[in-house]
RNA sequence: GCCCCAGUAGCCCAAUCGGCAGAGGCGGCGGACUUAAAAUCCGCGCAGUGUGGGUUCGAGUCCCACCUGGGGCACCA
């Protein structure tokens, strides 16, 4: 059985020797406070670098995942910072939310309580880490004086005609008693809770980010490369983009019900001379609209039923189509047929237009309909497989038009650009292209959010908050009880709250009393960062010139979809608005994995937590830190069960050591040192470079130690400790450990004699000659295979290479007598001699 | 069903352009030090790269097919 690190069977461990890091956190923590190291210049006298990670949720302390995602973050900004750049890496709390007023609600308390005492310890817990943070810039999206902003910037939306209220069907959580956006219902339950999203139709706020859609799609083509291809995948399905037609079929008058038309979206235009039925979705207005009276009752009674399924039960792919007969035939506009109109579920009310053209041939959706109500199935792209009406199984494959009047021969390509010409010359029909992607709900019926700022006054209608008006204040005096979730949000039963001037009028009005989706107030936030103080503006856009957009993004691939679509979204409408000379606001973004035990995700329910500020007690910030950038990619997931801090404390003590045995005085001369020592450090920092741009951190700290070995070599078995080049390879232990370890950095850079914080040292310099090698170790192979190596000048040329390997022994003996028939020769460092 | 990512030693992971499969760590084994242990130090690599084909003088790396694991989308017309 797997082992699983849990507190029981951990007993203590002995220290390493001399390293202790209760004492260096003690030491060096409340030193670079004192300093403020870590906070930017901002004078332009340096390039600025602005490194993000996605800001905490304030629930309890930090626990791993915090750990491990920081700990990368702060990798960049201490790397970059070295590298000389003024560095921007700020921190803030998302701390609007449900959970706050849950617990607000069992505790009978006010929301900010919980949220406030959190942060301060979550706070606490960031300083102890290590972190190389700029404290003054914190925010936290629930004071006044940030959602002040989130509420202008509603605002900018409601007047660019983005955010608007619209009477729909929306997913509604039933347990949290609040609507749900499209990207919060994971497999038709709630993103948060886990309970199965019903359906409920209600009038809610969405802003338009349909309008954005290709957008949002093409501009990812400037992210390839910077960010994880997966996620521009997600993205990519999400947004789901579509190329194909709407269609208009003429629905025949019936009985006291008038003539009228009907678009379809569809994909297949080619296949329109095969549609043999008609579909609109039985919960669209639409459905009750086409009814004829002899058929009403039947679809009254259809659609009762379809309310009552949740999304799980109607999504699932097996089910037997239902459906119900509205009476009505529509006219196919190019071959004039008449073909029956359906209501069914299989149709959606919100994707395309709510009306389908049904093409059972081609269509398995279509084609599992009609076998059930024995509708026609007509062929009309041969594509070599058997008939869908007898195997049952629709044929989507390239082919040619049969049974398709002017489209007959043709292959499927030419046939949807040819229909598409053809409806569209009669006037019935055009090119369009659909999305996946919906509106984002964004109004919540709960209390711990930004206020809406709308007021409704029955003379004016909609009545934007004045922008000096704002913001719209969170009454101080509902606690407990008055914030459990009624339906509706609690602030509709705060009277004094809700009742107010109507500033247009000034005649009675009433507040909106629906907050915002927190993925409104994190879609800005790192705008924010660049002037946080700023009573003037959202974010001041000298401010934000100089730092954004963020360089470096790190965070979690939970957020693929949501926050970073809704943030990419919104720096699109804010560059619209003239405010941003850039439309992307992340770079480049980097997704850490998850900290697992026991190959699965740590969770309460399975008893494999690990506790990290038990872990921090224990190992120290700096072995925990090493522990996870150590062990994998960054991107990788980490299995605690798998990894061991107590060796990453061992490394550390080792590494520390070295700067106590450092013999020579600072400012050594290394270039009196010794050569191959010299080499190992200058070529171990070169790699650490490029190993740095490429994010592969693990393999910095692998290469670390590899200095650090060749250092303690070099100290006992080699030059001695009095060498300057001991001291030159501690110094860059010191250096490239500051990126995962700075206390036992720090402490070793003062120990080696520097007055200043490691982090404001110099990259050291390489020196290119170091890195050139006299000798190298030519490989020679015969048939592929190792025989012989040589120790040759790197500089030998192919001729005498060739003529040194033939004249190998390993060869000689290998060859045994055959002849050669082909020599491949890449000097310096490999032969391969192919026999005859 | 469609789309992405990943399979290298008992385990976590390295391996610029296709060029010696092993850098680093964990574990294991052996040794030095010790009365003993801890700590410290030294030494030892045990797999031929998921499978099967292909290209090549040469494949972990490129191509094709498949297997396994992880993730996303999915009644989206």
């Amino acid at each position: 059985m797997r082992s699983v690190n849990t507190e029981a069977q951990t007993a203590p461990d002995a220290q390493p020797t001399g390293w202790d890091f209760a004492t260096l956190e003690a030491t060096w923590g409340p030193w670079w406070e004192e300093h403020d190291v870590f906070a930017p210049v901002d004078d332009g006298s340096r390039e600025r670098r602005y490194v993000a990670d996605m800001f905490p949720y304030p629930s309890g302390d930090l626990h791993m995942g915090h750990a491990e995602a920081f700990a990368m973050g702060d990798v960049v900004a201490r790397y970059w910072r070295l590298r000389g750049y003024d560095v921007l890496h700020p921190i803030g709390w998302d701390s609007f939310g449900l959970p706050a007023e849950n617990a607000a609600i069992a505790r009978n308390a006010h929301p900010a309580e919980w949220t406030y005492a959190n942060i301060a310890t979550q706070a606490a817990s960031f300083k102890r880490y290590g972190l190389s943070l700029d404290w003054s810039r914190r925010l936290h999206t629930s004071d006044p004086e940030y959602y002040r902003w989130t509420q202008w910037l509603f605002l900018q939306l409601y007047r660019r005609g983005l955010a608007y209220r619209k009477n729909s069907p929306v997913n509604w959580c039933p347990k949290d008693q609040t609507v749900l956006a499209n990207e919060q219902v994971v497999n038709g339950a709630c993103e948060r809770c886990g309970t199965p999203v019903t359906k409920k139709a209600l009038n809610q706020w969405y802003f338009r980010i349909t309008d954005y859609a290709d957008r949002l799609l093409d501009d990812m083509d400037a992210l390839a490369g910077h960010w994880p291809e997966r996620v521009l995948a997600m993205q990519r399905n999400w947004i789901g983009r579509s190329t194909g037609a709407h269609v208009d079929f003429v629905i025949e008058a019936a009985g006291s019900a008038p003539e009228r038309k009907v678009t379809v979206f569809t994909t297949r235009p080619d296949t329109l001379y095969g549609a043999t039925f008609f579909v609109v979705a039985a919960d669209a207005d639409l459905a009750t609209e086409l009814v004829t009276d002899e058929h009403a009752q039947m679809l009254t009674a259809y659609r009762e039923e379809v309310k009552h399924l949740s999304d799980i039960e109607r999504q699932a792919t097996d089910r037997t189509k239902t459906g119900v007969f509205l009476g009505r035939y529509a006219v196919n506009p190019l071959s004039g047929e008449r073909i029956p109109v359906w209501a069914a579920d299989y149709v959606l009310a919100d994707y395309g237009t709510g009306a389908i053209m049904a093409v059972p041939a081609h269509d398995q959706r279509d084609l599992d309909f009609a076998r059930t109500f024995d509708l026609p199935v007509r062929a009309v792209v041969d594509t070599g497989d058997e008939d869908p009406a007898v195997t049952g199984i629709a044929t989507a494959g390239d082919g040619t038009l049969i049974n398709s009047g002017p489209l007959d021969g043709l292959a499927k390509a030419e046939a949807i650009a040819r229909a598409v010409e053809l409806v569209g010359e009669a006037g019935t029909g055009e090119a369009t292209v659909n999305y996946r992607l919906r509106d984002w709900l964004l109004s919540r019926q709960r209390f711990w959010g930004a206020p809406i700022p709308i007021i409704h006054c029955e003379t004016c209608g909609e009545v934007p908050v004045p922008d000096e008006a704002l913001p719209v204040r969170l009454p101080d005096d509902m606690r407990g009880a008055d914030l459990a979730p009624q339906g509706q949000s609690p602030l509709a039963s705060n009277e004094a709250w809700v009742r107010v001037d109507c500033p247009a009028c000034g005649g009675e009005a009433r507040r909106d009393t629906d907050t915002m989706d927190t993925f409104v107030d994190s879609s800005w936030y790192v705008l924010r960062y660049t002037s946080p103080h700023d009573t003037e503006a959202a974010f001041d856009p000298e401010a934000v010139r100089r730092w954004a957009p963020v360089d470096q993004y790190v965070g979690g691939v939970e957020h693929a979809i949501l926050h970073l679509l809704y943030s990419r979204f919104i720096t699109k409408v804010l560059h619209d608005e003239g405010l941003l000379d850039f439309t992307e606001p992340f770079t480049a973004l980097l997704n850490q994995g998850q900290v697992l035990n026991g190959g699965r995700a740590m969770s309460k329910s399975l008893g494999n937590g690990v506790d990290l500020g038990q872990q921090l007690d224990r190992y120290g910030v700096d072995a925990i830190r090493l522990t996870m950038v150590f062990a994998s990619p960054p991107e990788d997931d980490v299995d605690w069960a798998d990894v061991s801090p107590a060796g990453s404390a061992k490394f550390l003590a080792r590494a520390w050591r070295l700067a106590s045995d450092v013999a020579s005085p600072v400012g050594a001369d290394p270039a009196a040192g010794d050569r191959a020592l010299r080499a190992v450090t200058h070529r171990t920092v070169a790699d650490a470079a490029a190993l740095l741009d490429d994010h592969k951190f693990n393999v910095v700290v692998a290469r670390t130690m590899e200095l650090v070995n060749a250092t303690r070599k070099a100290i006992d078995a080699g030059p001695g400790a009095g060498d300057p080049a001991v001291r030159e390879a501690a110094e860059a232990v010191a250096i490239l450990l500051s990126l995962v370890g700075p206390y036992t950095a720090e402490d070793m850079w003062h120990r080696l004699g520097h007055d200043g914080p490691v982090n404001q040292a110099a990259w050291p310099t390489v020196d290119e000659s170091l890195l050139v090698q006299q000798t190298v170790t030519a490989v020679v192979q015969v048939a592929g295979k190792v025989r012989d190596r040589l120790e040759v000048p790197v500089d030998i040329g192919e001729d005498e290479l060739r003529e040194r390997a033939l004249a190998a022994d390993g060869v000689t003996r290998s060859l045994d007598g055959r002849g050669v028939r082909t020599v491949i020769v890449r000097a310096p460092k490999l032969v391969n001699i192919v026999p005859a």
